[in-house]
Parts: structure tokens; sequence; C-alpha cells
DNA sequence: AGCACGCCGACT
DNA sequence: GTCGGCGTGCTC
């Protein structure tokens, strides 16, 4: 027998699948991950494939050495899923087959946890033994009392015992051994607070019917109640035998989402997130994996869950950004779950109270179900938003951070012993280092960005390597100090809040306040005990808790999201807005948003201060449409990196050329091709150079593969080629 | 990814 | 003369 092996390596070079003998007494199976000698050396790999013979040459063959597992790590559907990933993205097969299996089961230190257990030998007559035991002797009688025959129980649990355990499993009455147990996440379970439906979640659970590959779209305003439609819809599912996964954004994936799932489904709840040590990590993928568990809740990669017979997945709050990945294996979680929706024939279910427009277009078009949740579960009312005009502000003469209404409003709010949540966009305290006389920009020396000023460690930080600078105190290119920092970030509104308001707490949450493990829910939990409040933060503090005494929400640099140059902007600015504002609805007393903007008249404004997603998804599709962007045209880029620039140039330049060539065989489905340097045109000391294109969404699968085939010509070891579709940043 | 092979510069 | 630099190529 042959089996064709991928080894674990991500080089272009190896990405293939090599063949390999099986020998006779070794129990592979197809998915079964294995050791095989490569070159000179061992290394791990995963049989994907066995047949009877091989093209090639017998005397190159060698075998499999051994199997690294008792189990098939990888299922026959993830096994499909690999080839649909390998065509549709390109990706190497070393690289999908790593996203299956926990990071922990590569490295080769498995570590399966072990707790003794005793059991009885089956031929012990317990009553016997009891009898035979003196009087005097009441502990060991008190112990012989708890056990029954058959039944098994963990060594840690009696230990006050463990002397007579010792003497009776010498005495070979019981026997002492080792079993695997499951490093569980902690999690307090709570009471699950009963819930009556309204009629539209009512409706909406109804409508999902589970035994067919259709996709839904939940389209239900902030509080309407979408998380009890799920559950509902998981309970279902498990009720016919089958597993549910359920996707939330990671910043979502809070103890509060935890502690719901496990009051509500138990055990059979297992949780994947990036907070988890290796070992838990490892312990939950191993319960997925052996059917104890049948409810997955996890970020994005728990898409990857190896449950059997799926019956439902959820992916929540779908228009997140974080579905998409950005780095390395680069897919959409959305694809994947469509293709695992189609494999189990069961319902995808997409959820929102901002969709993508993509996904809404979708359900437009009728390929989606639309259900919709149009009213808030308690009635009330969203807050209202207040537009105030910045440049206004200046003109009046007030050339602060915040503007007049908002003073005011904080003012209010904190004479009233409530809460208050500044939103902002940026983190650190100044975006950037200038040197006002030449115009210097502190830059990193590995990657072209500017670097950004964290005032607590006093310095200079890269964020995309993370490399660390000392602040400048004089301009390294003229010598001047006059060097200073630019826009306004976290810490600088903190400092002119506590200016303001000196007897007020004033909390921060942002990349930097949150680094340590917890740090989240410590300060969310500070916040929510204390009052009067205000907390200052960035787009982490958009979602999750509610807070009751929230009563105010200003955001201070609302035009922020808008200024970044891709067509996605305004519908990312409108999601954020809808959720920022959200958070300021939850009070007996009215809420209020404070939306500041210099430029106040943007369309992305006027509808999100009605709340009318519907009338701001009109203006955007109409808006897409007639300048050809996606929905309706796909775009591409090839990105090609390299450590020599002269070496991504000539790849690129190359790529290029042929690129042009399906140009010319394809010019009226082509909206724009170009190539150039990425706007950050070095990030870890590799050149980037890219090549944009937009071309006619109905020809996206032939040219796509055309695209691909070219890369491939030009793949070598000197230079990195990937290709994105879609892709949500070009940086 | 590693590891070997191989062809050019500065040293005991 | 040789030790060692890393460019190139191969791994079933």
């Amino acid at each position: 027998m042959i089996a064709e092996v991928i080894v674990d390596i991500t080089s272009s070079e190896v990405d293939k699948v090599f063949d390999y003998i099986v020998p006779e007494n070794l129990n592979i199976k197809v998915g079964t991950r294995v050791s095989v000698p490569f070159g000179k050396r061992y290394i791990e790999g995963f049989v994907v494939k066995l047949k009877e013979s091989s093209k090639v040459s017998k005397e190159r063959l060698k075998p499999i050495s051994r199997a690294l597992d008792d189990f098939q790590a990888i299922n026959d559907e993830m096994l499909l899923l690999k080839d649909y990933m390998r065509e549709k993205y390109h990706l190497r097969l070393a690289d999908t087959l790593r996203l299956f299996i926990p990071a922990e089961m590569r490295t080769g230190r498995v570590k399966v946890k072990t707790k003794k257990q005793f059991r009885l030998n089956d031929d012990v007559n317990l009553e016997e033994l009891f009898n035979s035991t003196r009087k005097s002797a009441t502990a060991q009688r008190e112990f012989l009392g708890l056990l029954k025959n058959g039944e098994t129980y963990f060594l840690s649990d009696y230990e006050k015992y463990s002397a007579y355990i010792k003497k009776l499993s010498d005495m070979g009455i019981l026997k002492i051994e080792d079993t695997e147990v499951y490093r569980a996440p902690k999690s307090l379970v709570v009471q699950p607070p009963k819930f009556k439906h309204t009629k539209e979640q009512e409706r909406a659970i109804e409508a999902v019917k589970l035994d067919e590959k259709q996709t839904y779209l939940i389209f239900g305003v902030t509080g309407s109640g979408k998380t009890e439609v799920y559950m509902s819809l998981i309970e279902r599912v498990l009720k016919e035998g089958k597993t549910a996964i359920m996707l939330v954004p990671e910043i979502s994936l809070t103890p509060q989402i935890f502690s719901n799932f496990k009051s509500r489904f138990g055990d059979n709840v297992a949780i994947l997130h990036s907070g988890l040590s290796s070992g838990e990590r490892y312990d939950e993928w191993r319960r997925i994996h052996e059917g104890e568990a049948r409810v997955v809740v996890g970020a994005r990669s728990a898409i990857f869950a190896p449950v059997e017979n799926l019956g439902i997945i959820i992916i929540d709050e779908e228009h997140d950004g974080s579905y998409s990945s950005e780095t390395n294996p680069r897919y959409k979680t959305h694809d994947i779950a469509l293709f695992r929706s189609k494999f189990n024939s069961c319902p995808l279910i997409l959820g929102s109270a901002t969709p993508s427009i993509e996904s809404f277009y979708h359900a437009e078009k009728g390929e989606y179900k639309l259900l919709e949740l149009p009213a808030r579960v308690n009635n009330r009312e969203m807050p209202k938003i207040q537009i105030v005009d910045m440049l206004n502000e200046i003109r009046e003469g007030n050339t602060g951070i915040f503007s007049r209404a908002l003073k005011y409003e904080l003012e209010k709010c904190i004479n009233e012993k409530r809460q208050a949540i500044l939103f902002l966009n940026r983190r650190g305290f100044t975006s950037f280092f200038m040197c006002k006389e030449c115009g210097y920009v502190a830059k990193c020396t590995d990657c072209d960005v500017t670097l950004v000023y964290h005032k607590a460690e006093d310095r200079l930080k890269c964020h995309y390597c993370g490399k660390r600078y000392k602040a400048l105190t004089v301009c390294p290119n003229c010598k001047s100090s006059y060097i200073k920092q630019g826009a306004i970030g976290t810490q600088k509104v903190v400092e002119e809040l506590e200016e303001l308001f000196p007897n007020v707490k004033i909390y921060r949450m942002d990349n930097d306040t949150t680094q340590s493990k917890d740090a989240h829910q410590r300060i969310l939990a500070t916040f929510g005990n204390t009052k009067p409040s205000i907390l200052v933060g960035t787009q982490m503090i958009a979602k999750g808790h509610d807070f009751p005494d929230v009563t105010l929400v200003g955001i201070i640099d609302a035009d922020q999201s808008l200024y970044q140059s891709d067509y996605r902007s305004t519908e990312r600015a409108f999601a954020l807005l809808t959720q920022v504002s959200g958070r300021a609805g939850r009070s007996e007393a009215e809420g209020k948003v404070i939306l500041q903007s210099y430029s106040p008249r943007h369309y992305v404004y006027k509808f999100a201060s009605n709340y009318n997603y519907k009338a701001f998804y009109n203006k955007e599709i109409n808006l897409r449409e007639v300048t050809h962007f996606p929905p309706f045209s796909t775009i591409l880029r090839v990105l090609v990196t390299s450590e020599k620039e002269e070496v991504a140039k000539d790849t690129v330049k190359d790529i290029y050329s042929k690129v042009c060539d399906v140009f010319s065989s394809h010019r009226s489905d082509f909206f724009y091709l170009d190539a150039m340097k990425s706007p950050i045109s070095r990030i870890k000391n590799k050149t980037r150079f890219q090549i944009l294109m937009r071309f006619t969404k109905s020809k996206e699968d032939d040219i796509i593969k055309e695209i691909y085939k070219i890369c491939d010509e030009f793949k070598s070891s000197k230079a990195s080629i990937f290709v994105e579709i879609d892709p949500q940043n070009l940086s």
C-alpha cells in the first residue's frame, strides 16, 4: 500500500504530496498524522490518500516510520475542505492542514493530561470485604461504604483514605490506573434567564429549516434578542442528535457568552479562542473530536472545529472584519461556512444589526433568506444621536478635543451620577512624531510605516513588527528640538478629562491597557461598579458589555473611519456608529450620543443617526453598482514580497506582463489594472510590491484561475507571492 | 524548512 | 594551502 503524504513544511518548494510505502504492521488511515523520513531527517506529515501503486520509482520510495496518533486527526470532510481551499485561495497544503488541528498537536509534545483513578476488581465481594473489616476501623468501613462495583473514582477525591487505598491496591482488591482527563476552561455557570420569545423571535426560529443547506440572514436591530434565537436553534439541532458551531468576533468572546452557553447546554459546549492555555485548547479540541462536546463556540478559526454531523453554523455579527483572515493562510470564514453547510446539508445563519453590504445584497436577491427582528425586546428606544460640526466649533473659537455640546452633556451625566463612554479610533498618545522644522517623521527601520508614540513607556513603537525605539527629543535630520506629536489618542483624551473633571473616575481601554490576561474584563468590571465615571476607549469598547447606567456616548473623531481610502470604509463606519451608539441605550433613563465630525453632512451620518440601515444600504449599493465595486465586481491583489527589492520588483514585473495578457483577452471585463509599490512598501524588512485589479464578478472564476496559473509560473524561494480576493485592507 | 553541495575571499 | 561565507537545489 502507498500513502500520499503532505509534509508539514510550509514552503512552496515542498507544497505537493509525497508518496510513501505503508508498512504492513502500521495502522495508517487517511487523515492519520505520521512521521516520515524526509531527506536526512524525520518530519511530521498527514496521510491524505491511500493507493495501490505509485508513479515514483521503487528505489526512491521510503516507508512511513510511524503513526503519531491512534486516531484520525483529519476527517474526510476536512480533507475535502483542504482541496476546496487549495482551489479557491491557492493556499499551501500544509498551511490549510495546520488550521484543522491545534498547534499543540504539531509540536510533538502532545500533553495528554492524566489523573489517577481506581476501581474495584470485578470479582470483589464488597459486602464480604466490609464485614471482614474490623468494626473499630471506622475510616476503612466508611470508605468501603462509599464504593460500588463497576464504578471508577478519582484518587484525588479520596485523599484522606489514600493509605488504605494503597493497601487495597497492593492486596489486589482494587486497581489504580491513569486515565485521560480534559482540562475544560473554567467558566461560571449561572441560571439561564427564563425567556419568553417575542413573536418575531418565534417566527425566526421556526423559519429555519434544519435539513437544508440554506443561508439565512438574521437582520436584527441591537437588542432584538438575536442570541436567544441562536440558542433556541441550537437546542433544536441538538434534539436531532446533531452538532452546532457558533462563531462570534474574537473581541466579543466574553465570559458572559460562555456562561450563557454553559448554563444552557452544560458540558456539551466547547470553547475555542486565543485566550485558552495550550493545554485547554488541545483538550477542548479533543472533546470536540471525540464527540463529547457538540456545541462549539469560538472565534474565526472555530469554523474548522472537527465536529461530525454538523446541524447548524451561526456567524454572529457577520459583518465583522475579523472573519477575514488577513495573514498567512488567508481565507474568508463565510466561504468555509458555506462549504461546510453544503457538505452537511445544514443551515448557515448570518446575524447582524448592520449586515455587510454584500450579505444584504445576497438576501435581497433571494440567495439568502432574510429574517427580520425589527423591534427591541424591551421596546426601548435607541438613543438619540446629535451630530456636532467640529469646524463650526473652531469657527466659534473652540479648538479643544471636546465640543461644547459634549462638555455640557458630560457635566449633566456626571451630575446625575451616571456613566459616559467616549469612543475614539486611535491608540497611543499621539499617532506620530514629526519635526516642525524640516517635516521629518519618525519611521520604522524595518517597515515603511510611521512610528507611534506610547507615553507610558516613553517609547516609539512600530505597530507592524512591534519594534521599539527611544522617544526623540531632537530631530535626527536637522537637529531641531522642535519635534512634536501629531493627533489625539486615548491618553490625551484621558488627560484632558482629568483636568475638566478632577473628581471623576476615568478609565482607559485600548490595546495598551488590555495587554495582560483578563485586563479587558477587569477594566469593564471596575468601570461598571463606579458611578459616576467615564470610560475612554477604542474599537474594543463598541462591543460586549451592557452597562445600564451609561447614558452618554461621545464619538470624538467619527470621521476617522471614513478617511481610510477603501470602498468599505463607509460601511464600516455605519456599523461602528450603530454599535457604539447602542452602548447608551440600555438604561431606564434616555440615552444620548454626541457625534463629533468635521464633515457632518456625509450621508453615512444622516442614515446612522436615524438608525436607518436599509436607506444606507440602498444608497451604498447604488454607489457600488455605478462605480463597479463589490459585490458587482471582484478586487484581486497579487502581493509579492522579498528581502531583496530587486527580486520583488523583477517578479512583479514578470507577473504583471502576463497579467496584461489576461487583461487584453478580457478587456471588457476589467475595470482596473495596475502594478505598484504597496502602500506600506516594507514590512519586517521585506519589500512589498503589488498588482491590483478589478473585474466583473461573473467572470471571476475564469480570471482568478488564470492569475493563479501565472503566479505558479513565477514562484520561487526568493520571493513570496500572495493572491488575495477582495482584501480587507491594502497595506 | 533544513541540509548538502559547491565555488570564491581572509586567515592559522 | 584551508576554513567558512551563503547561493542553489533537493527532499517520496
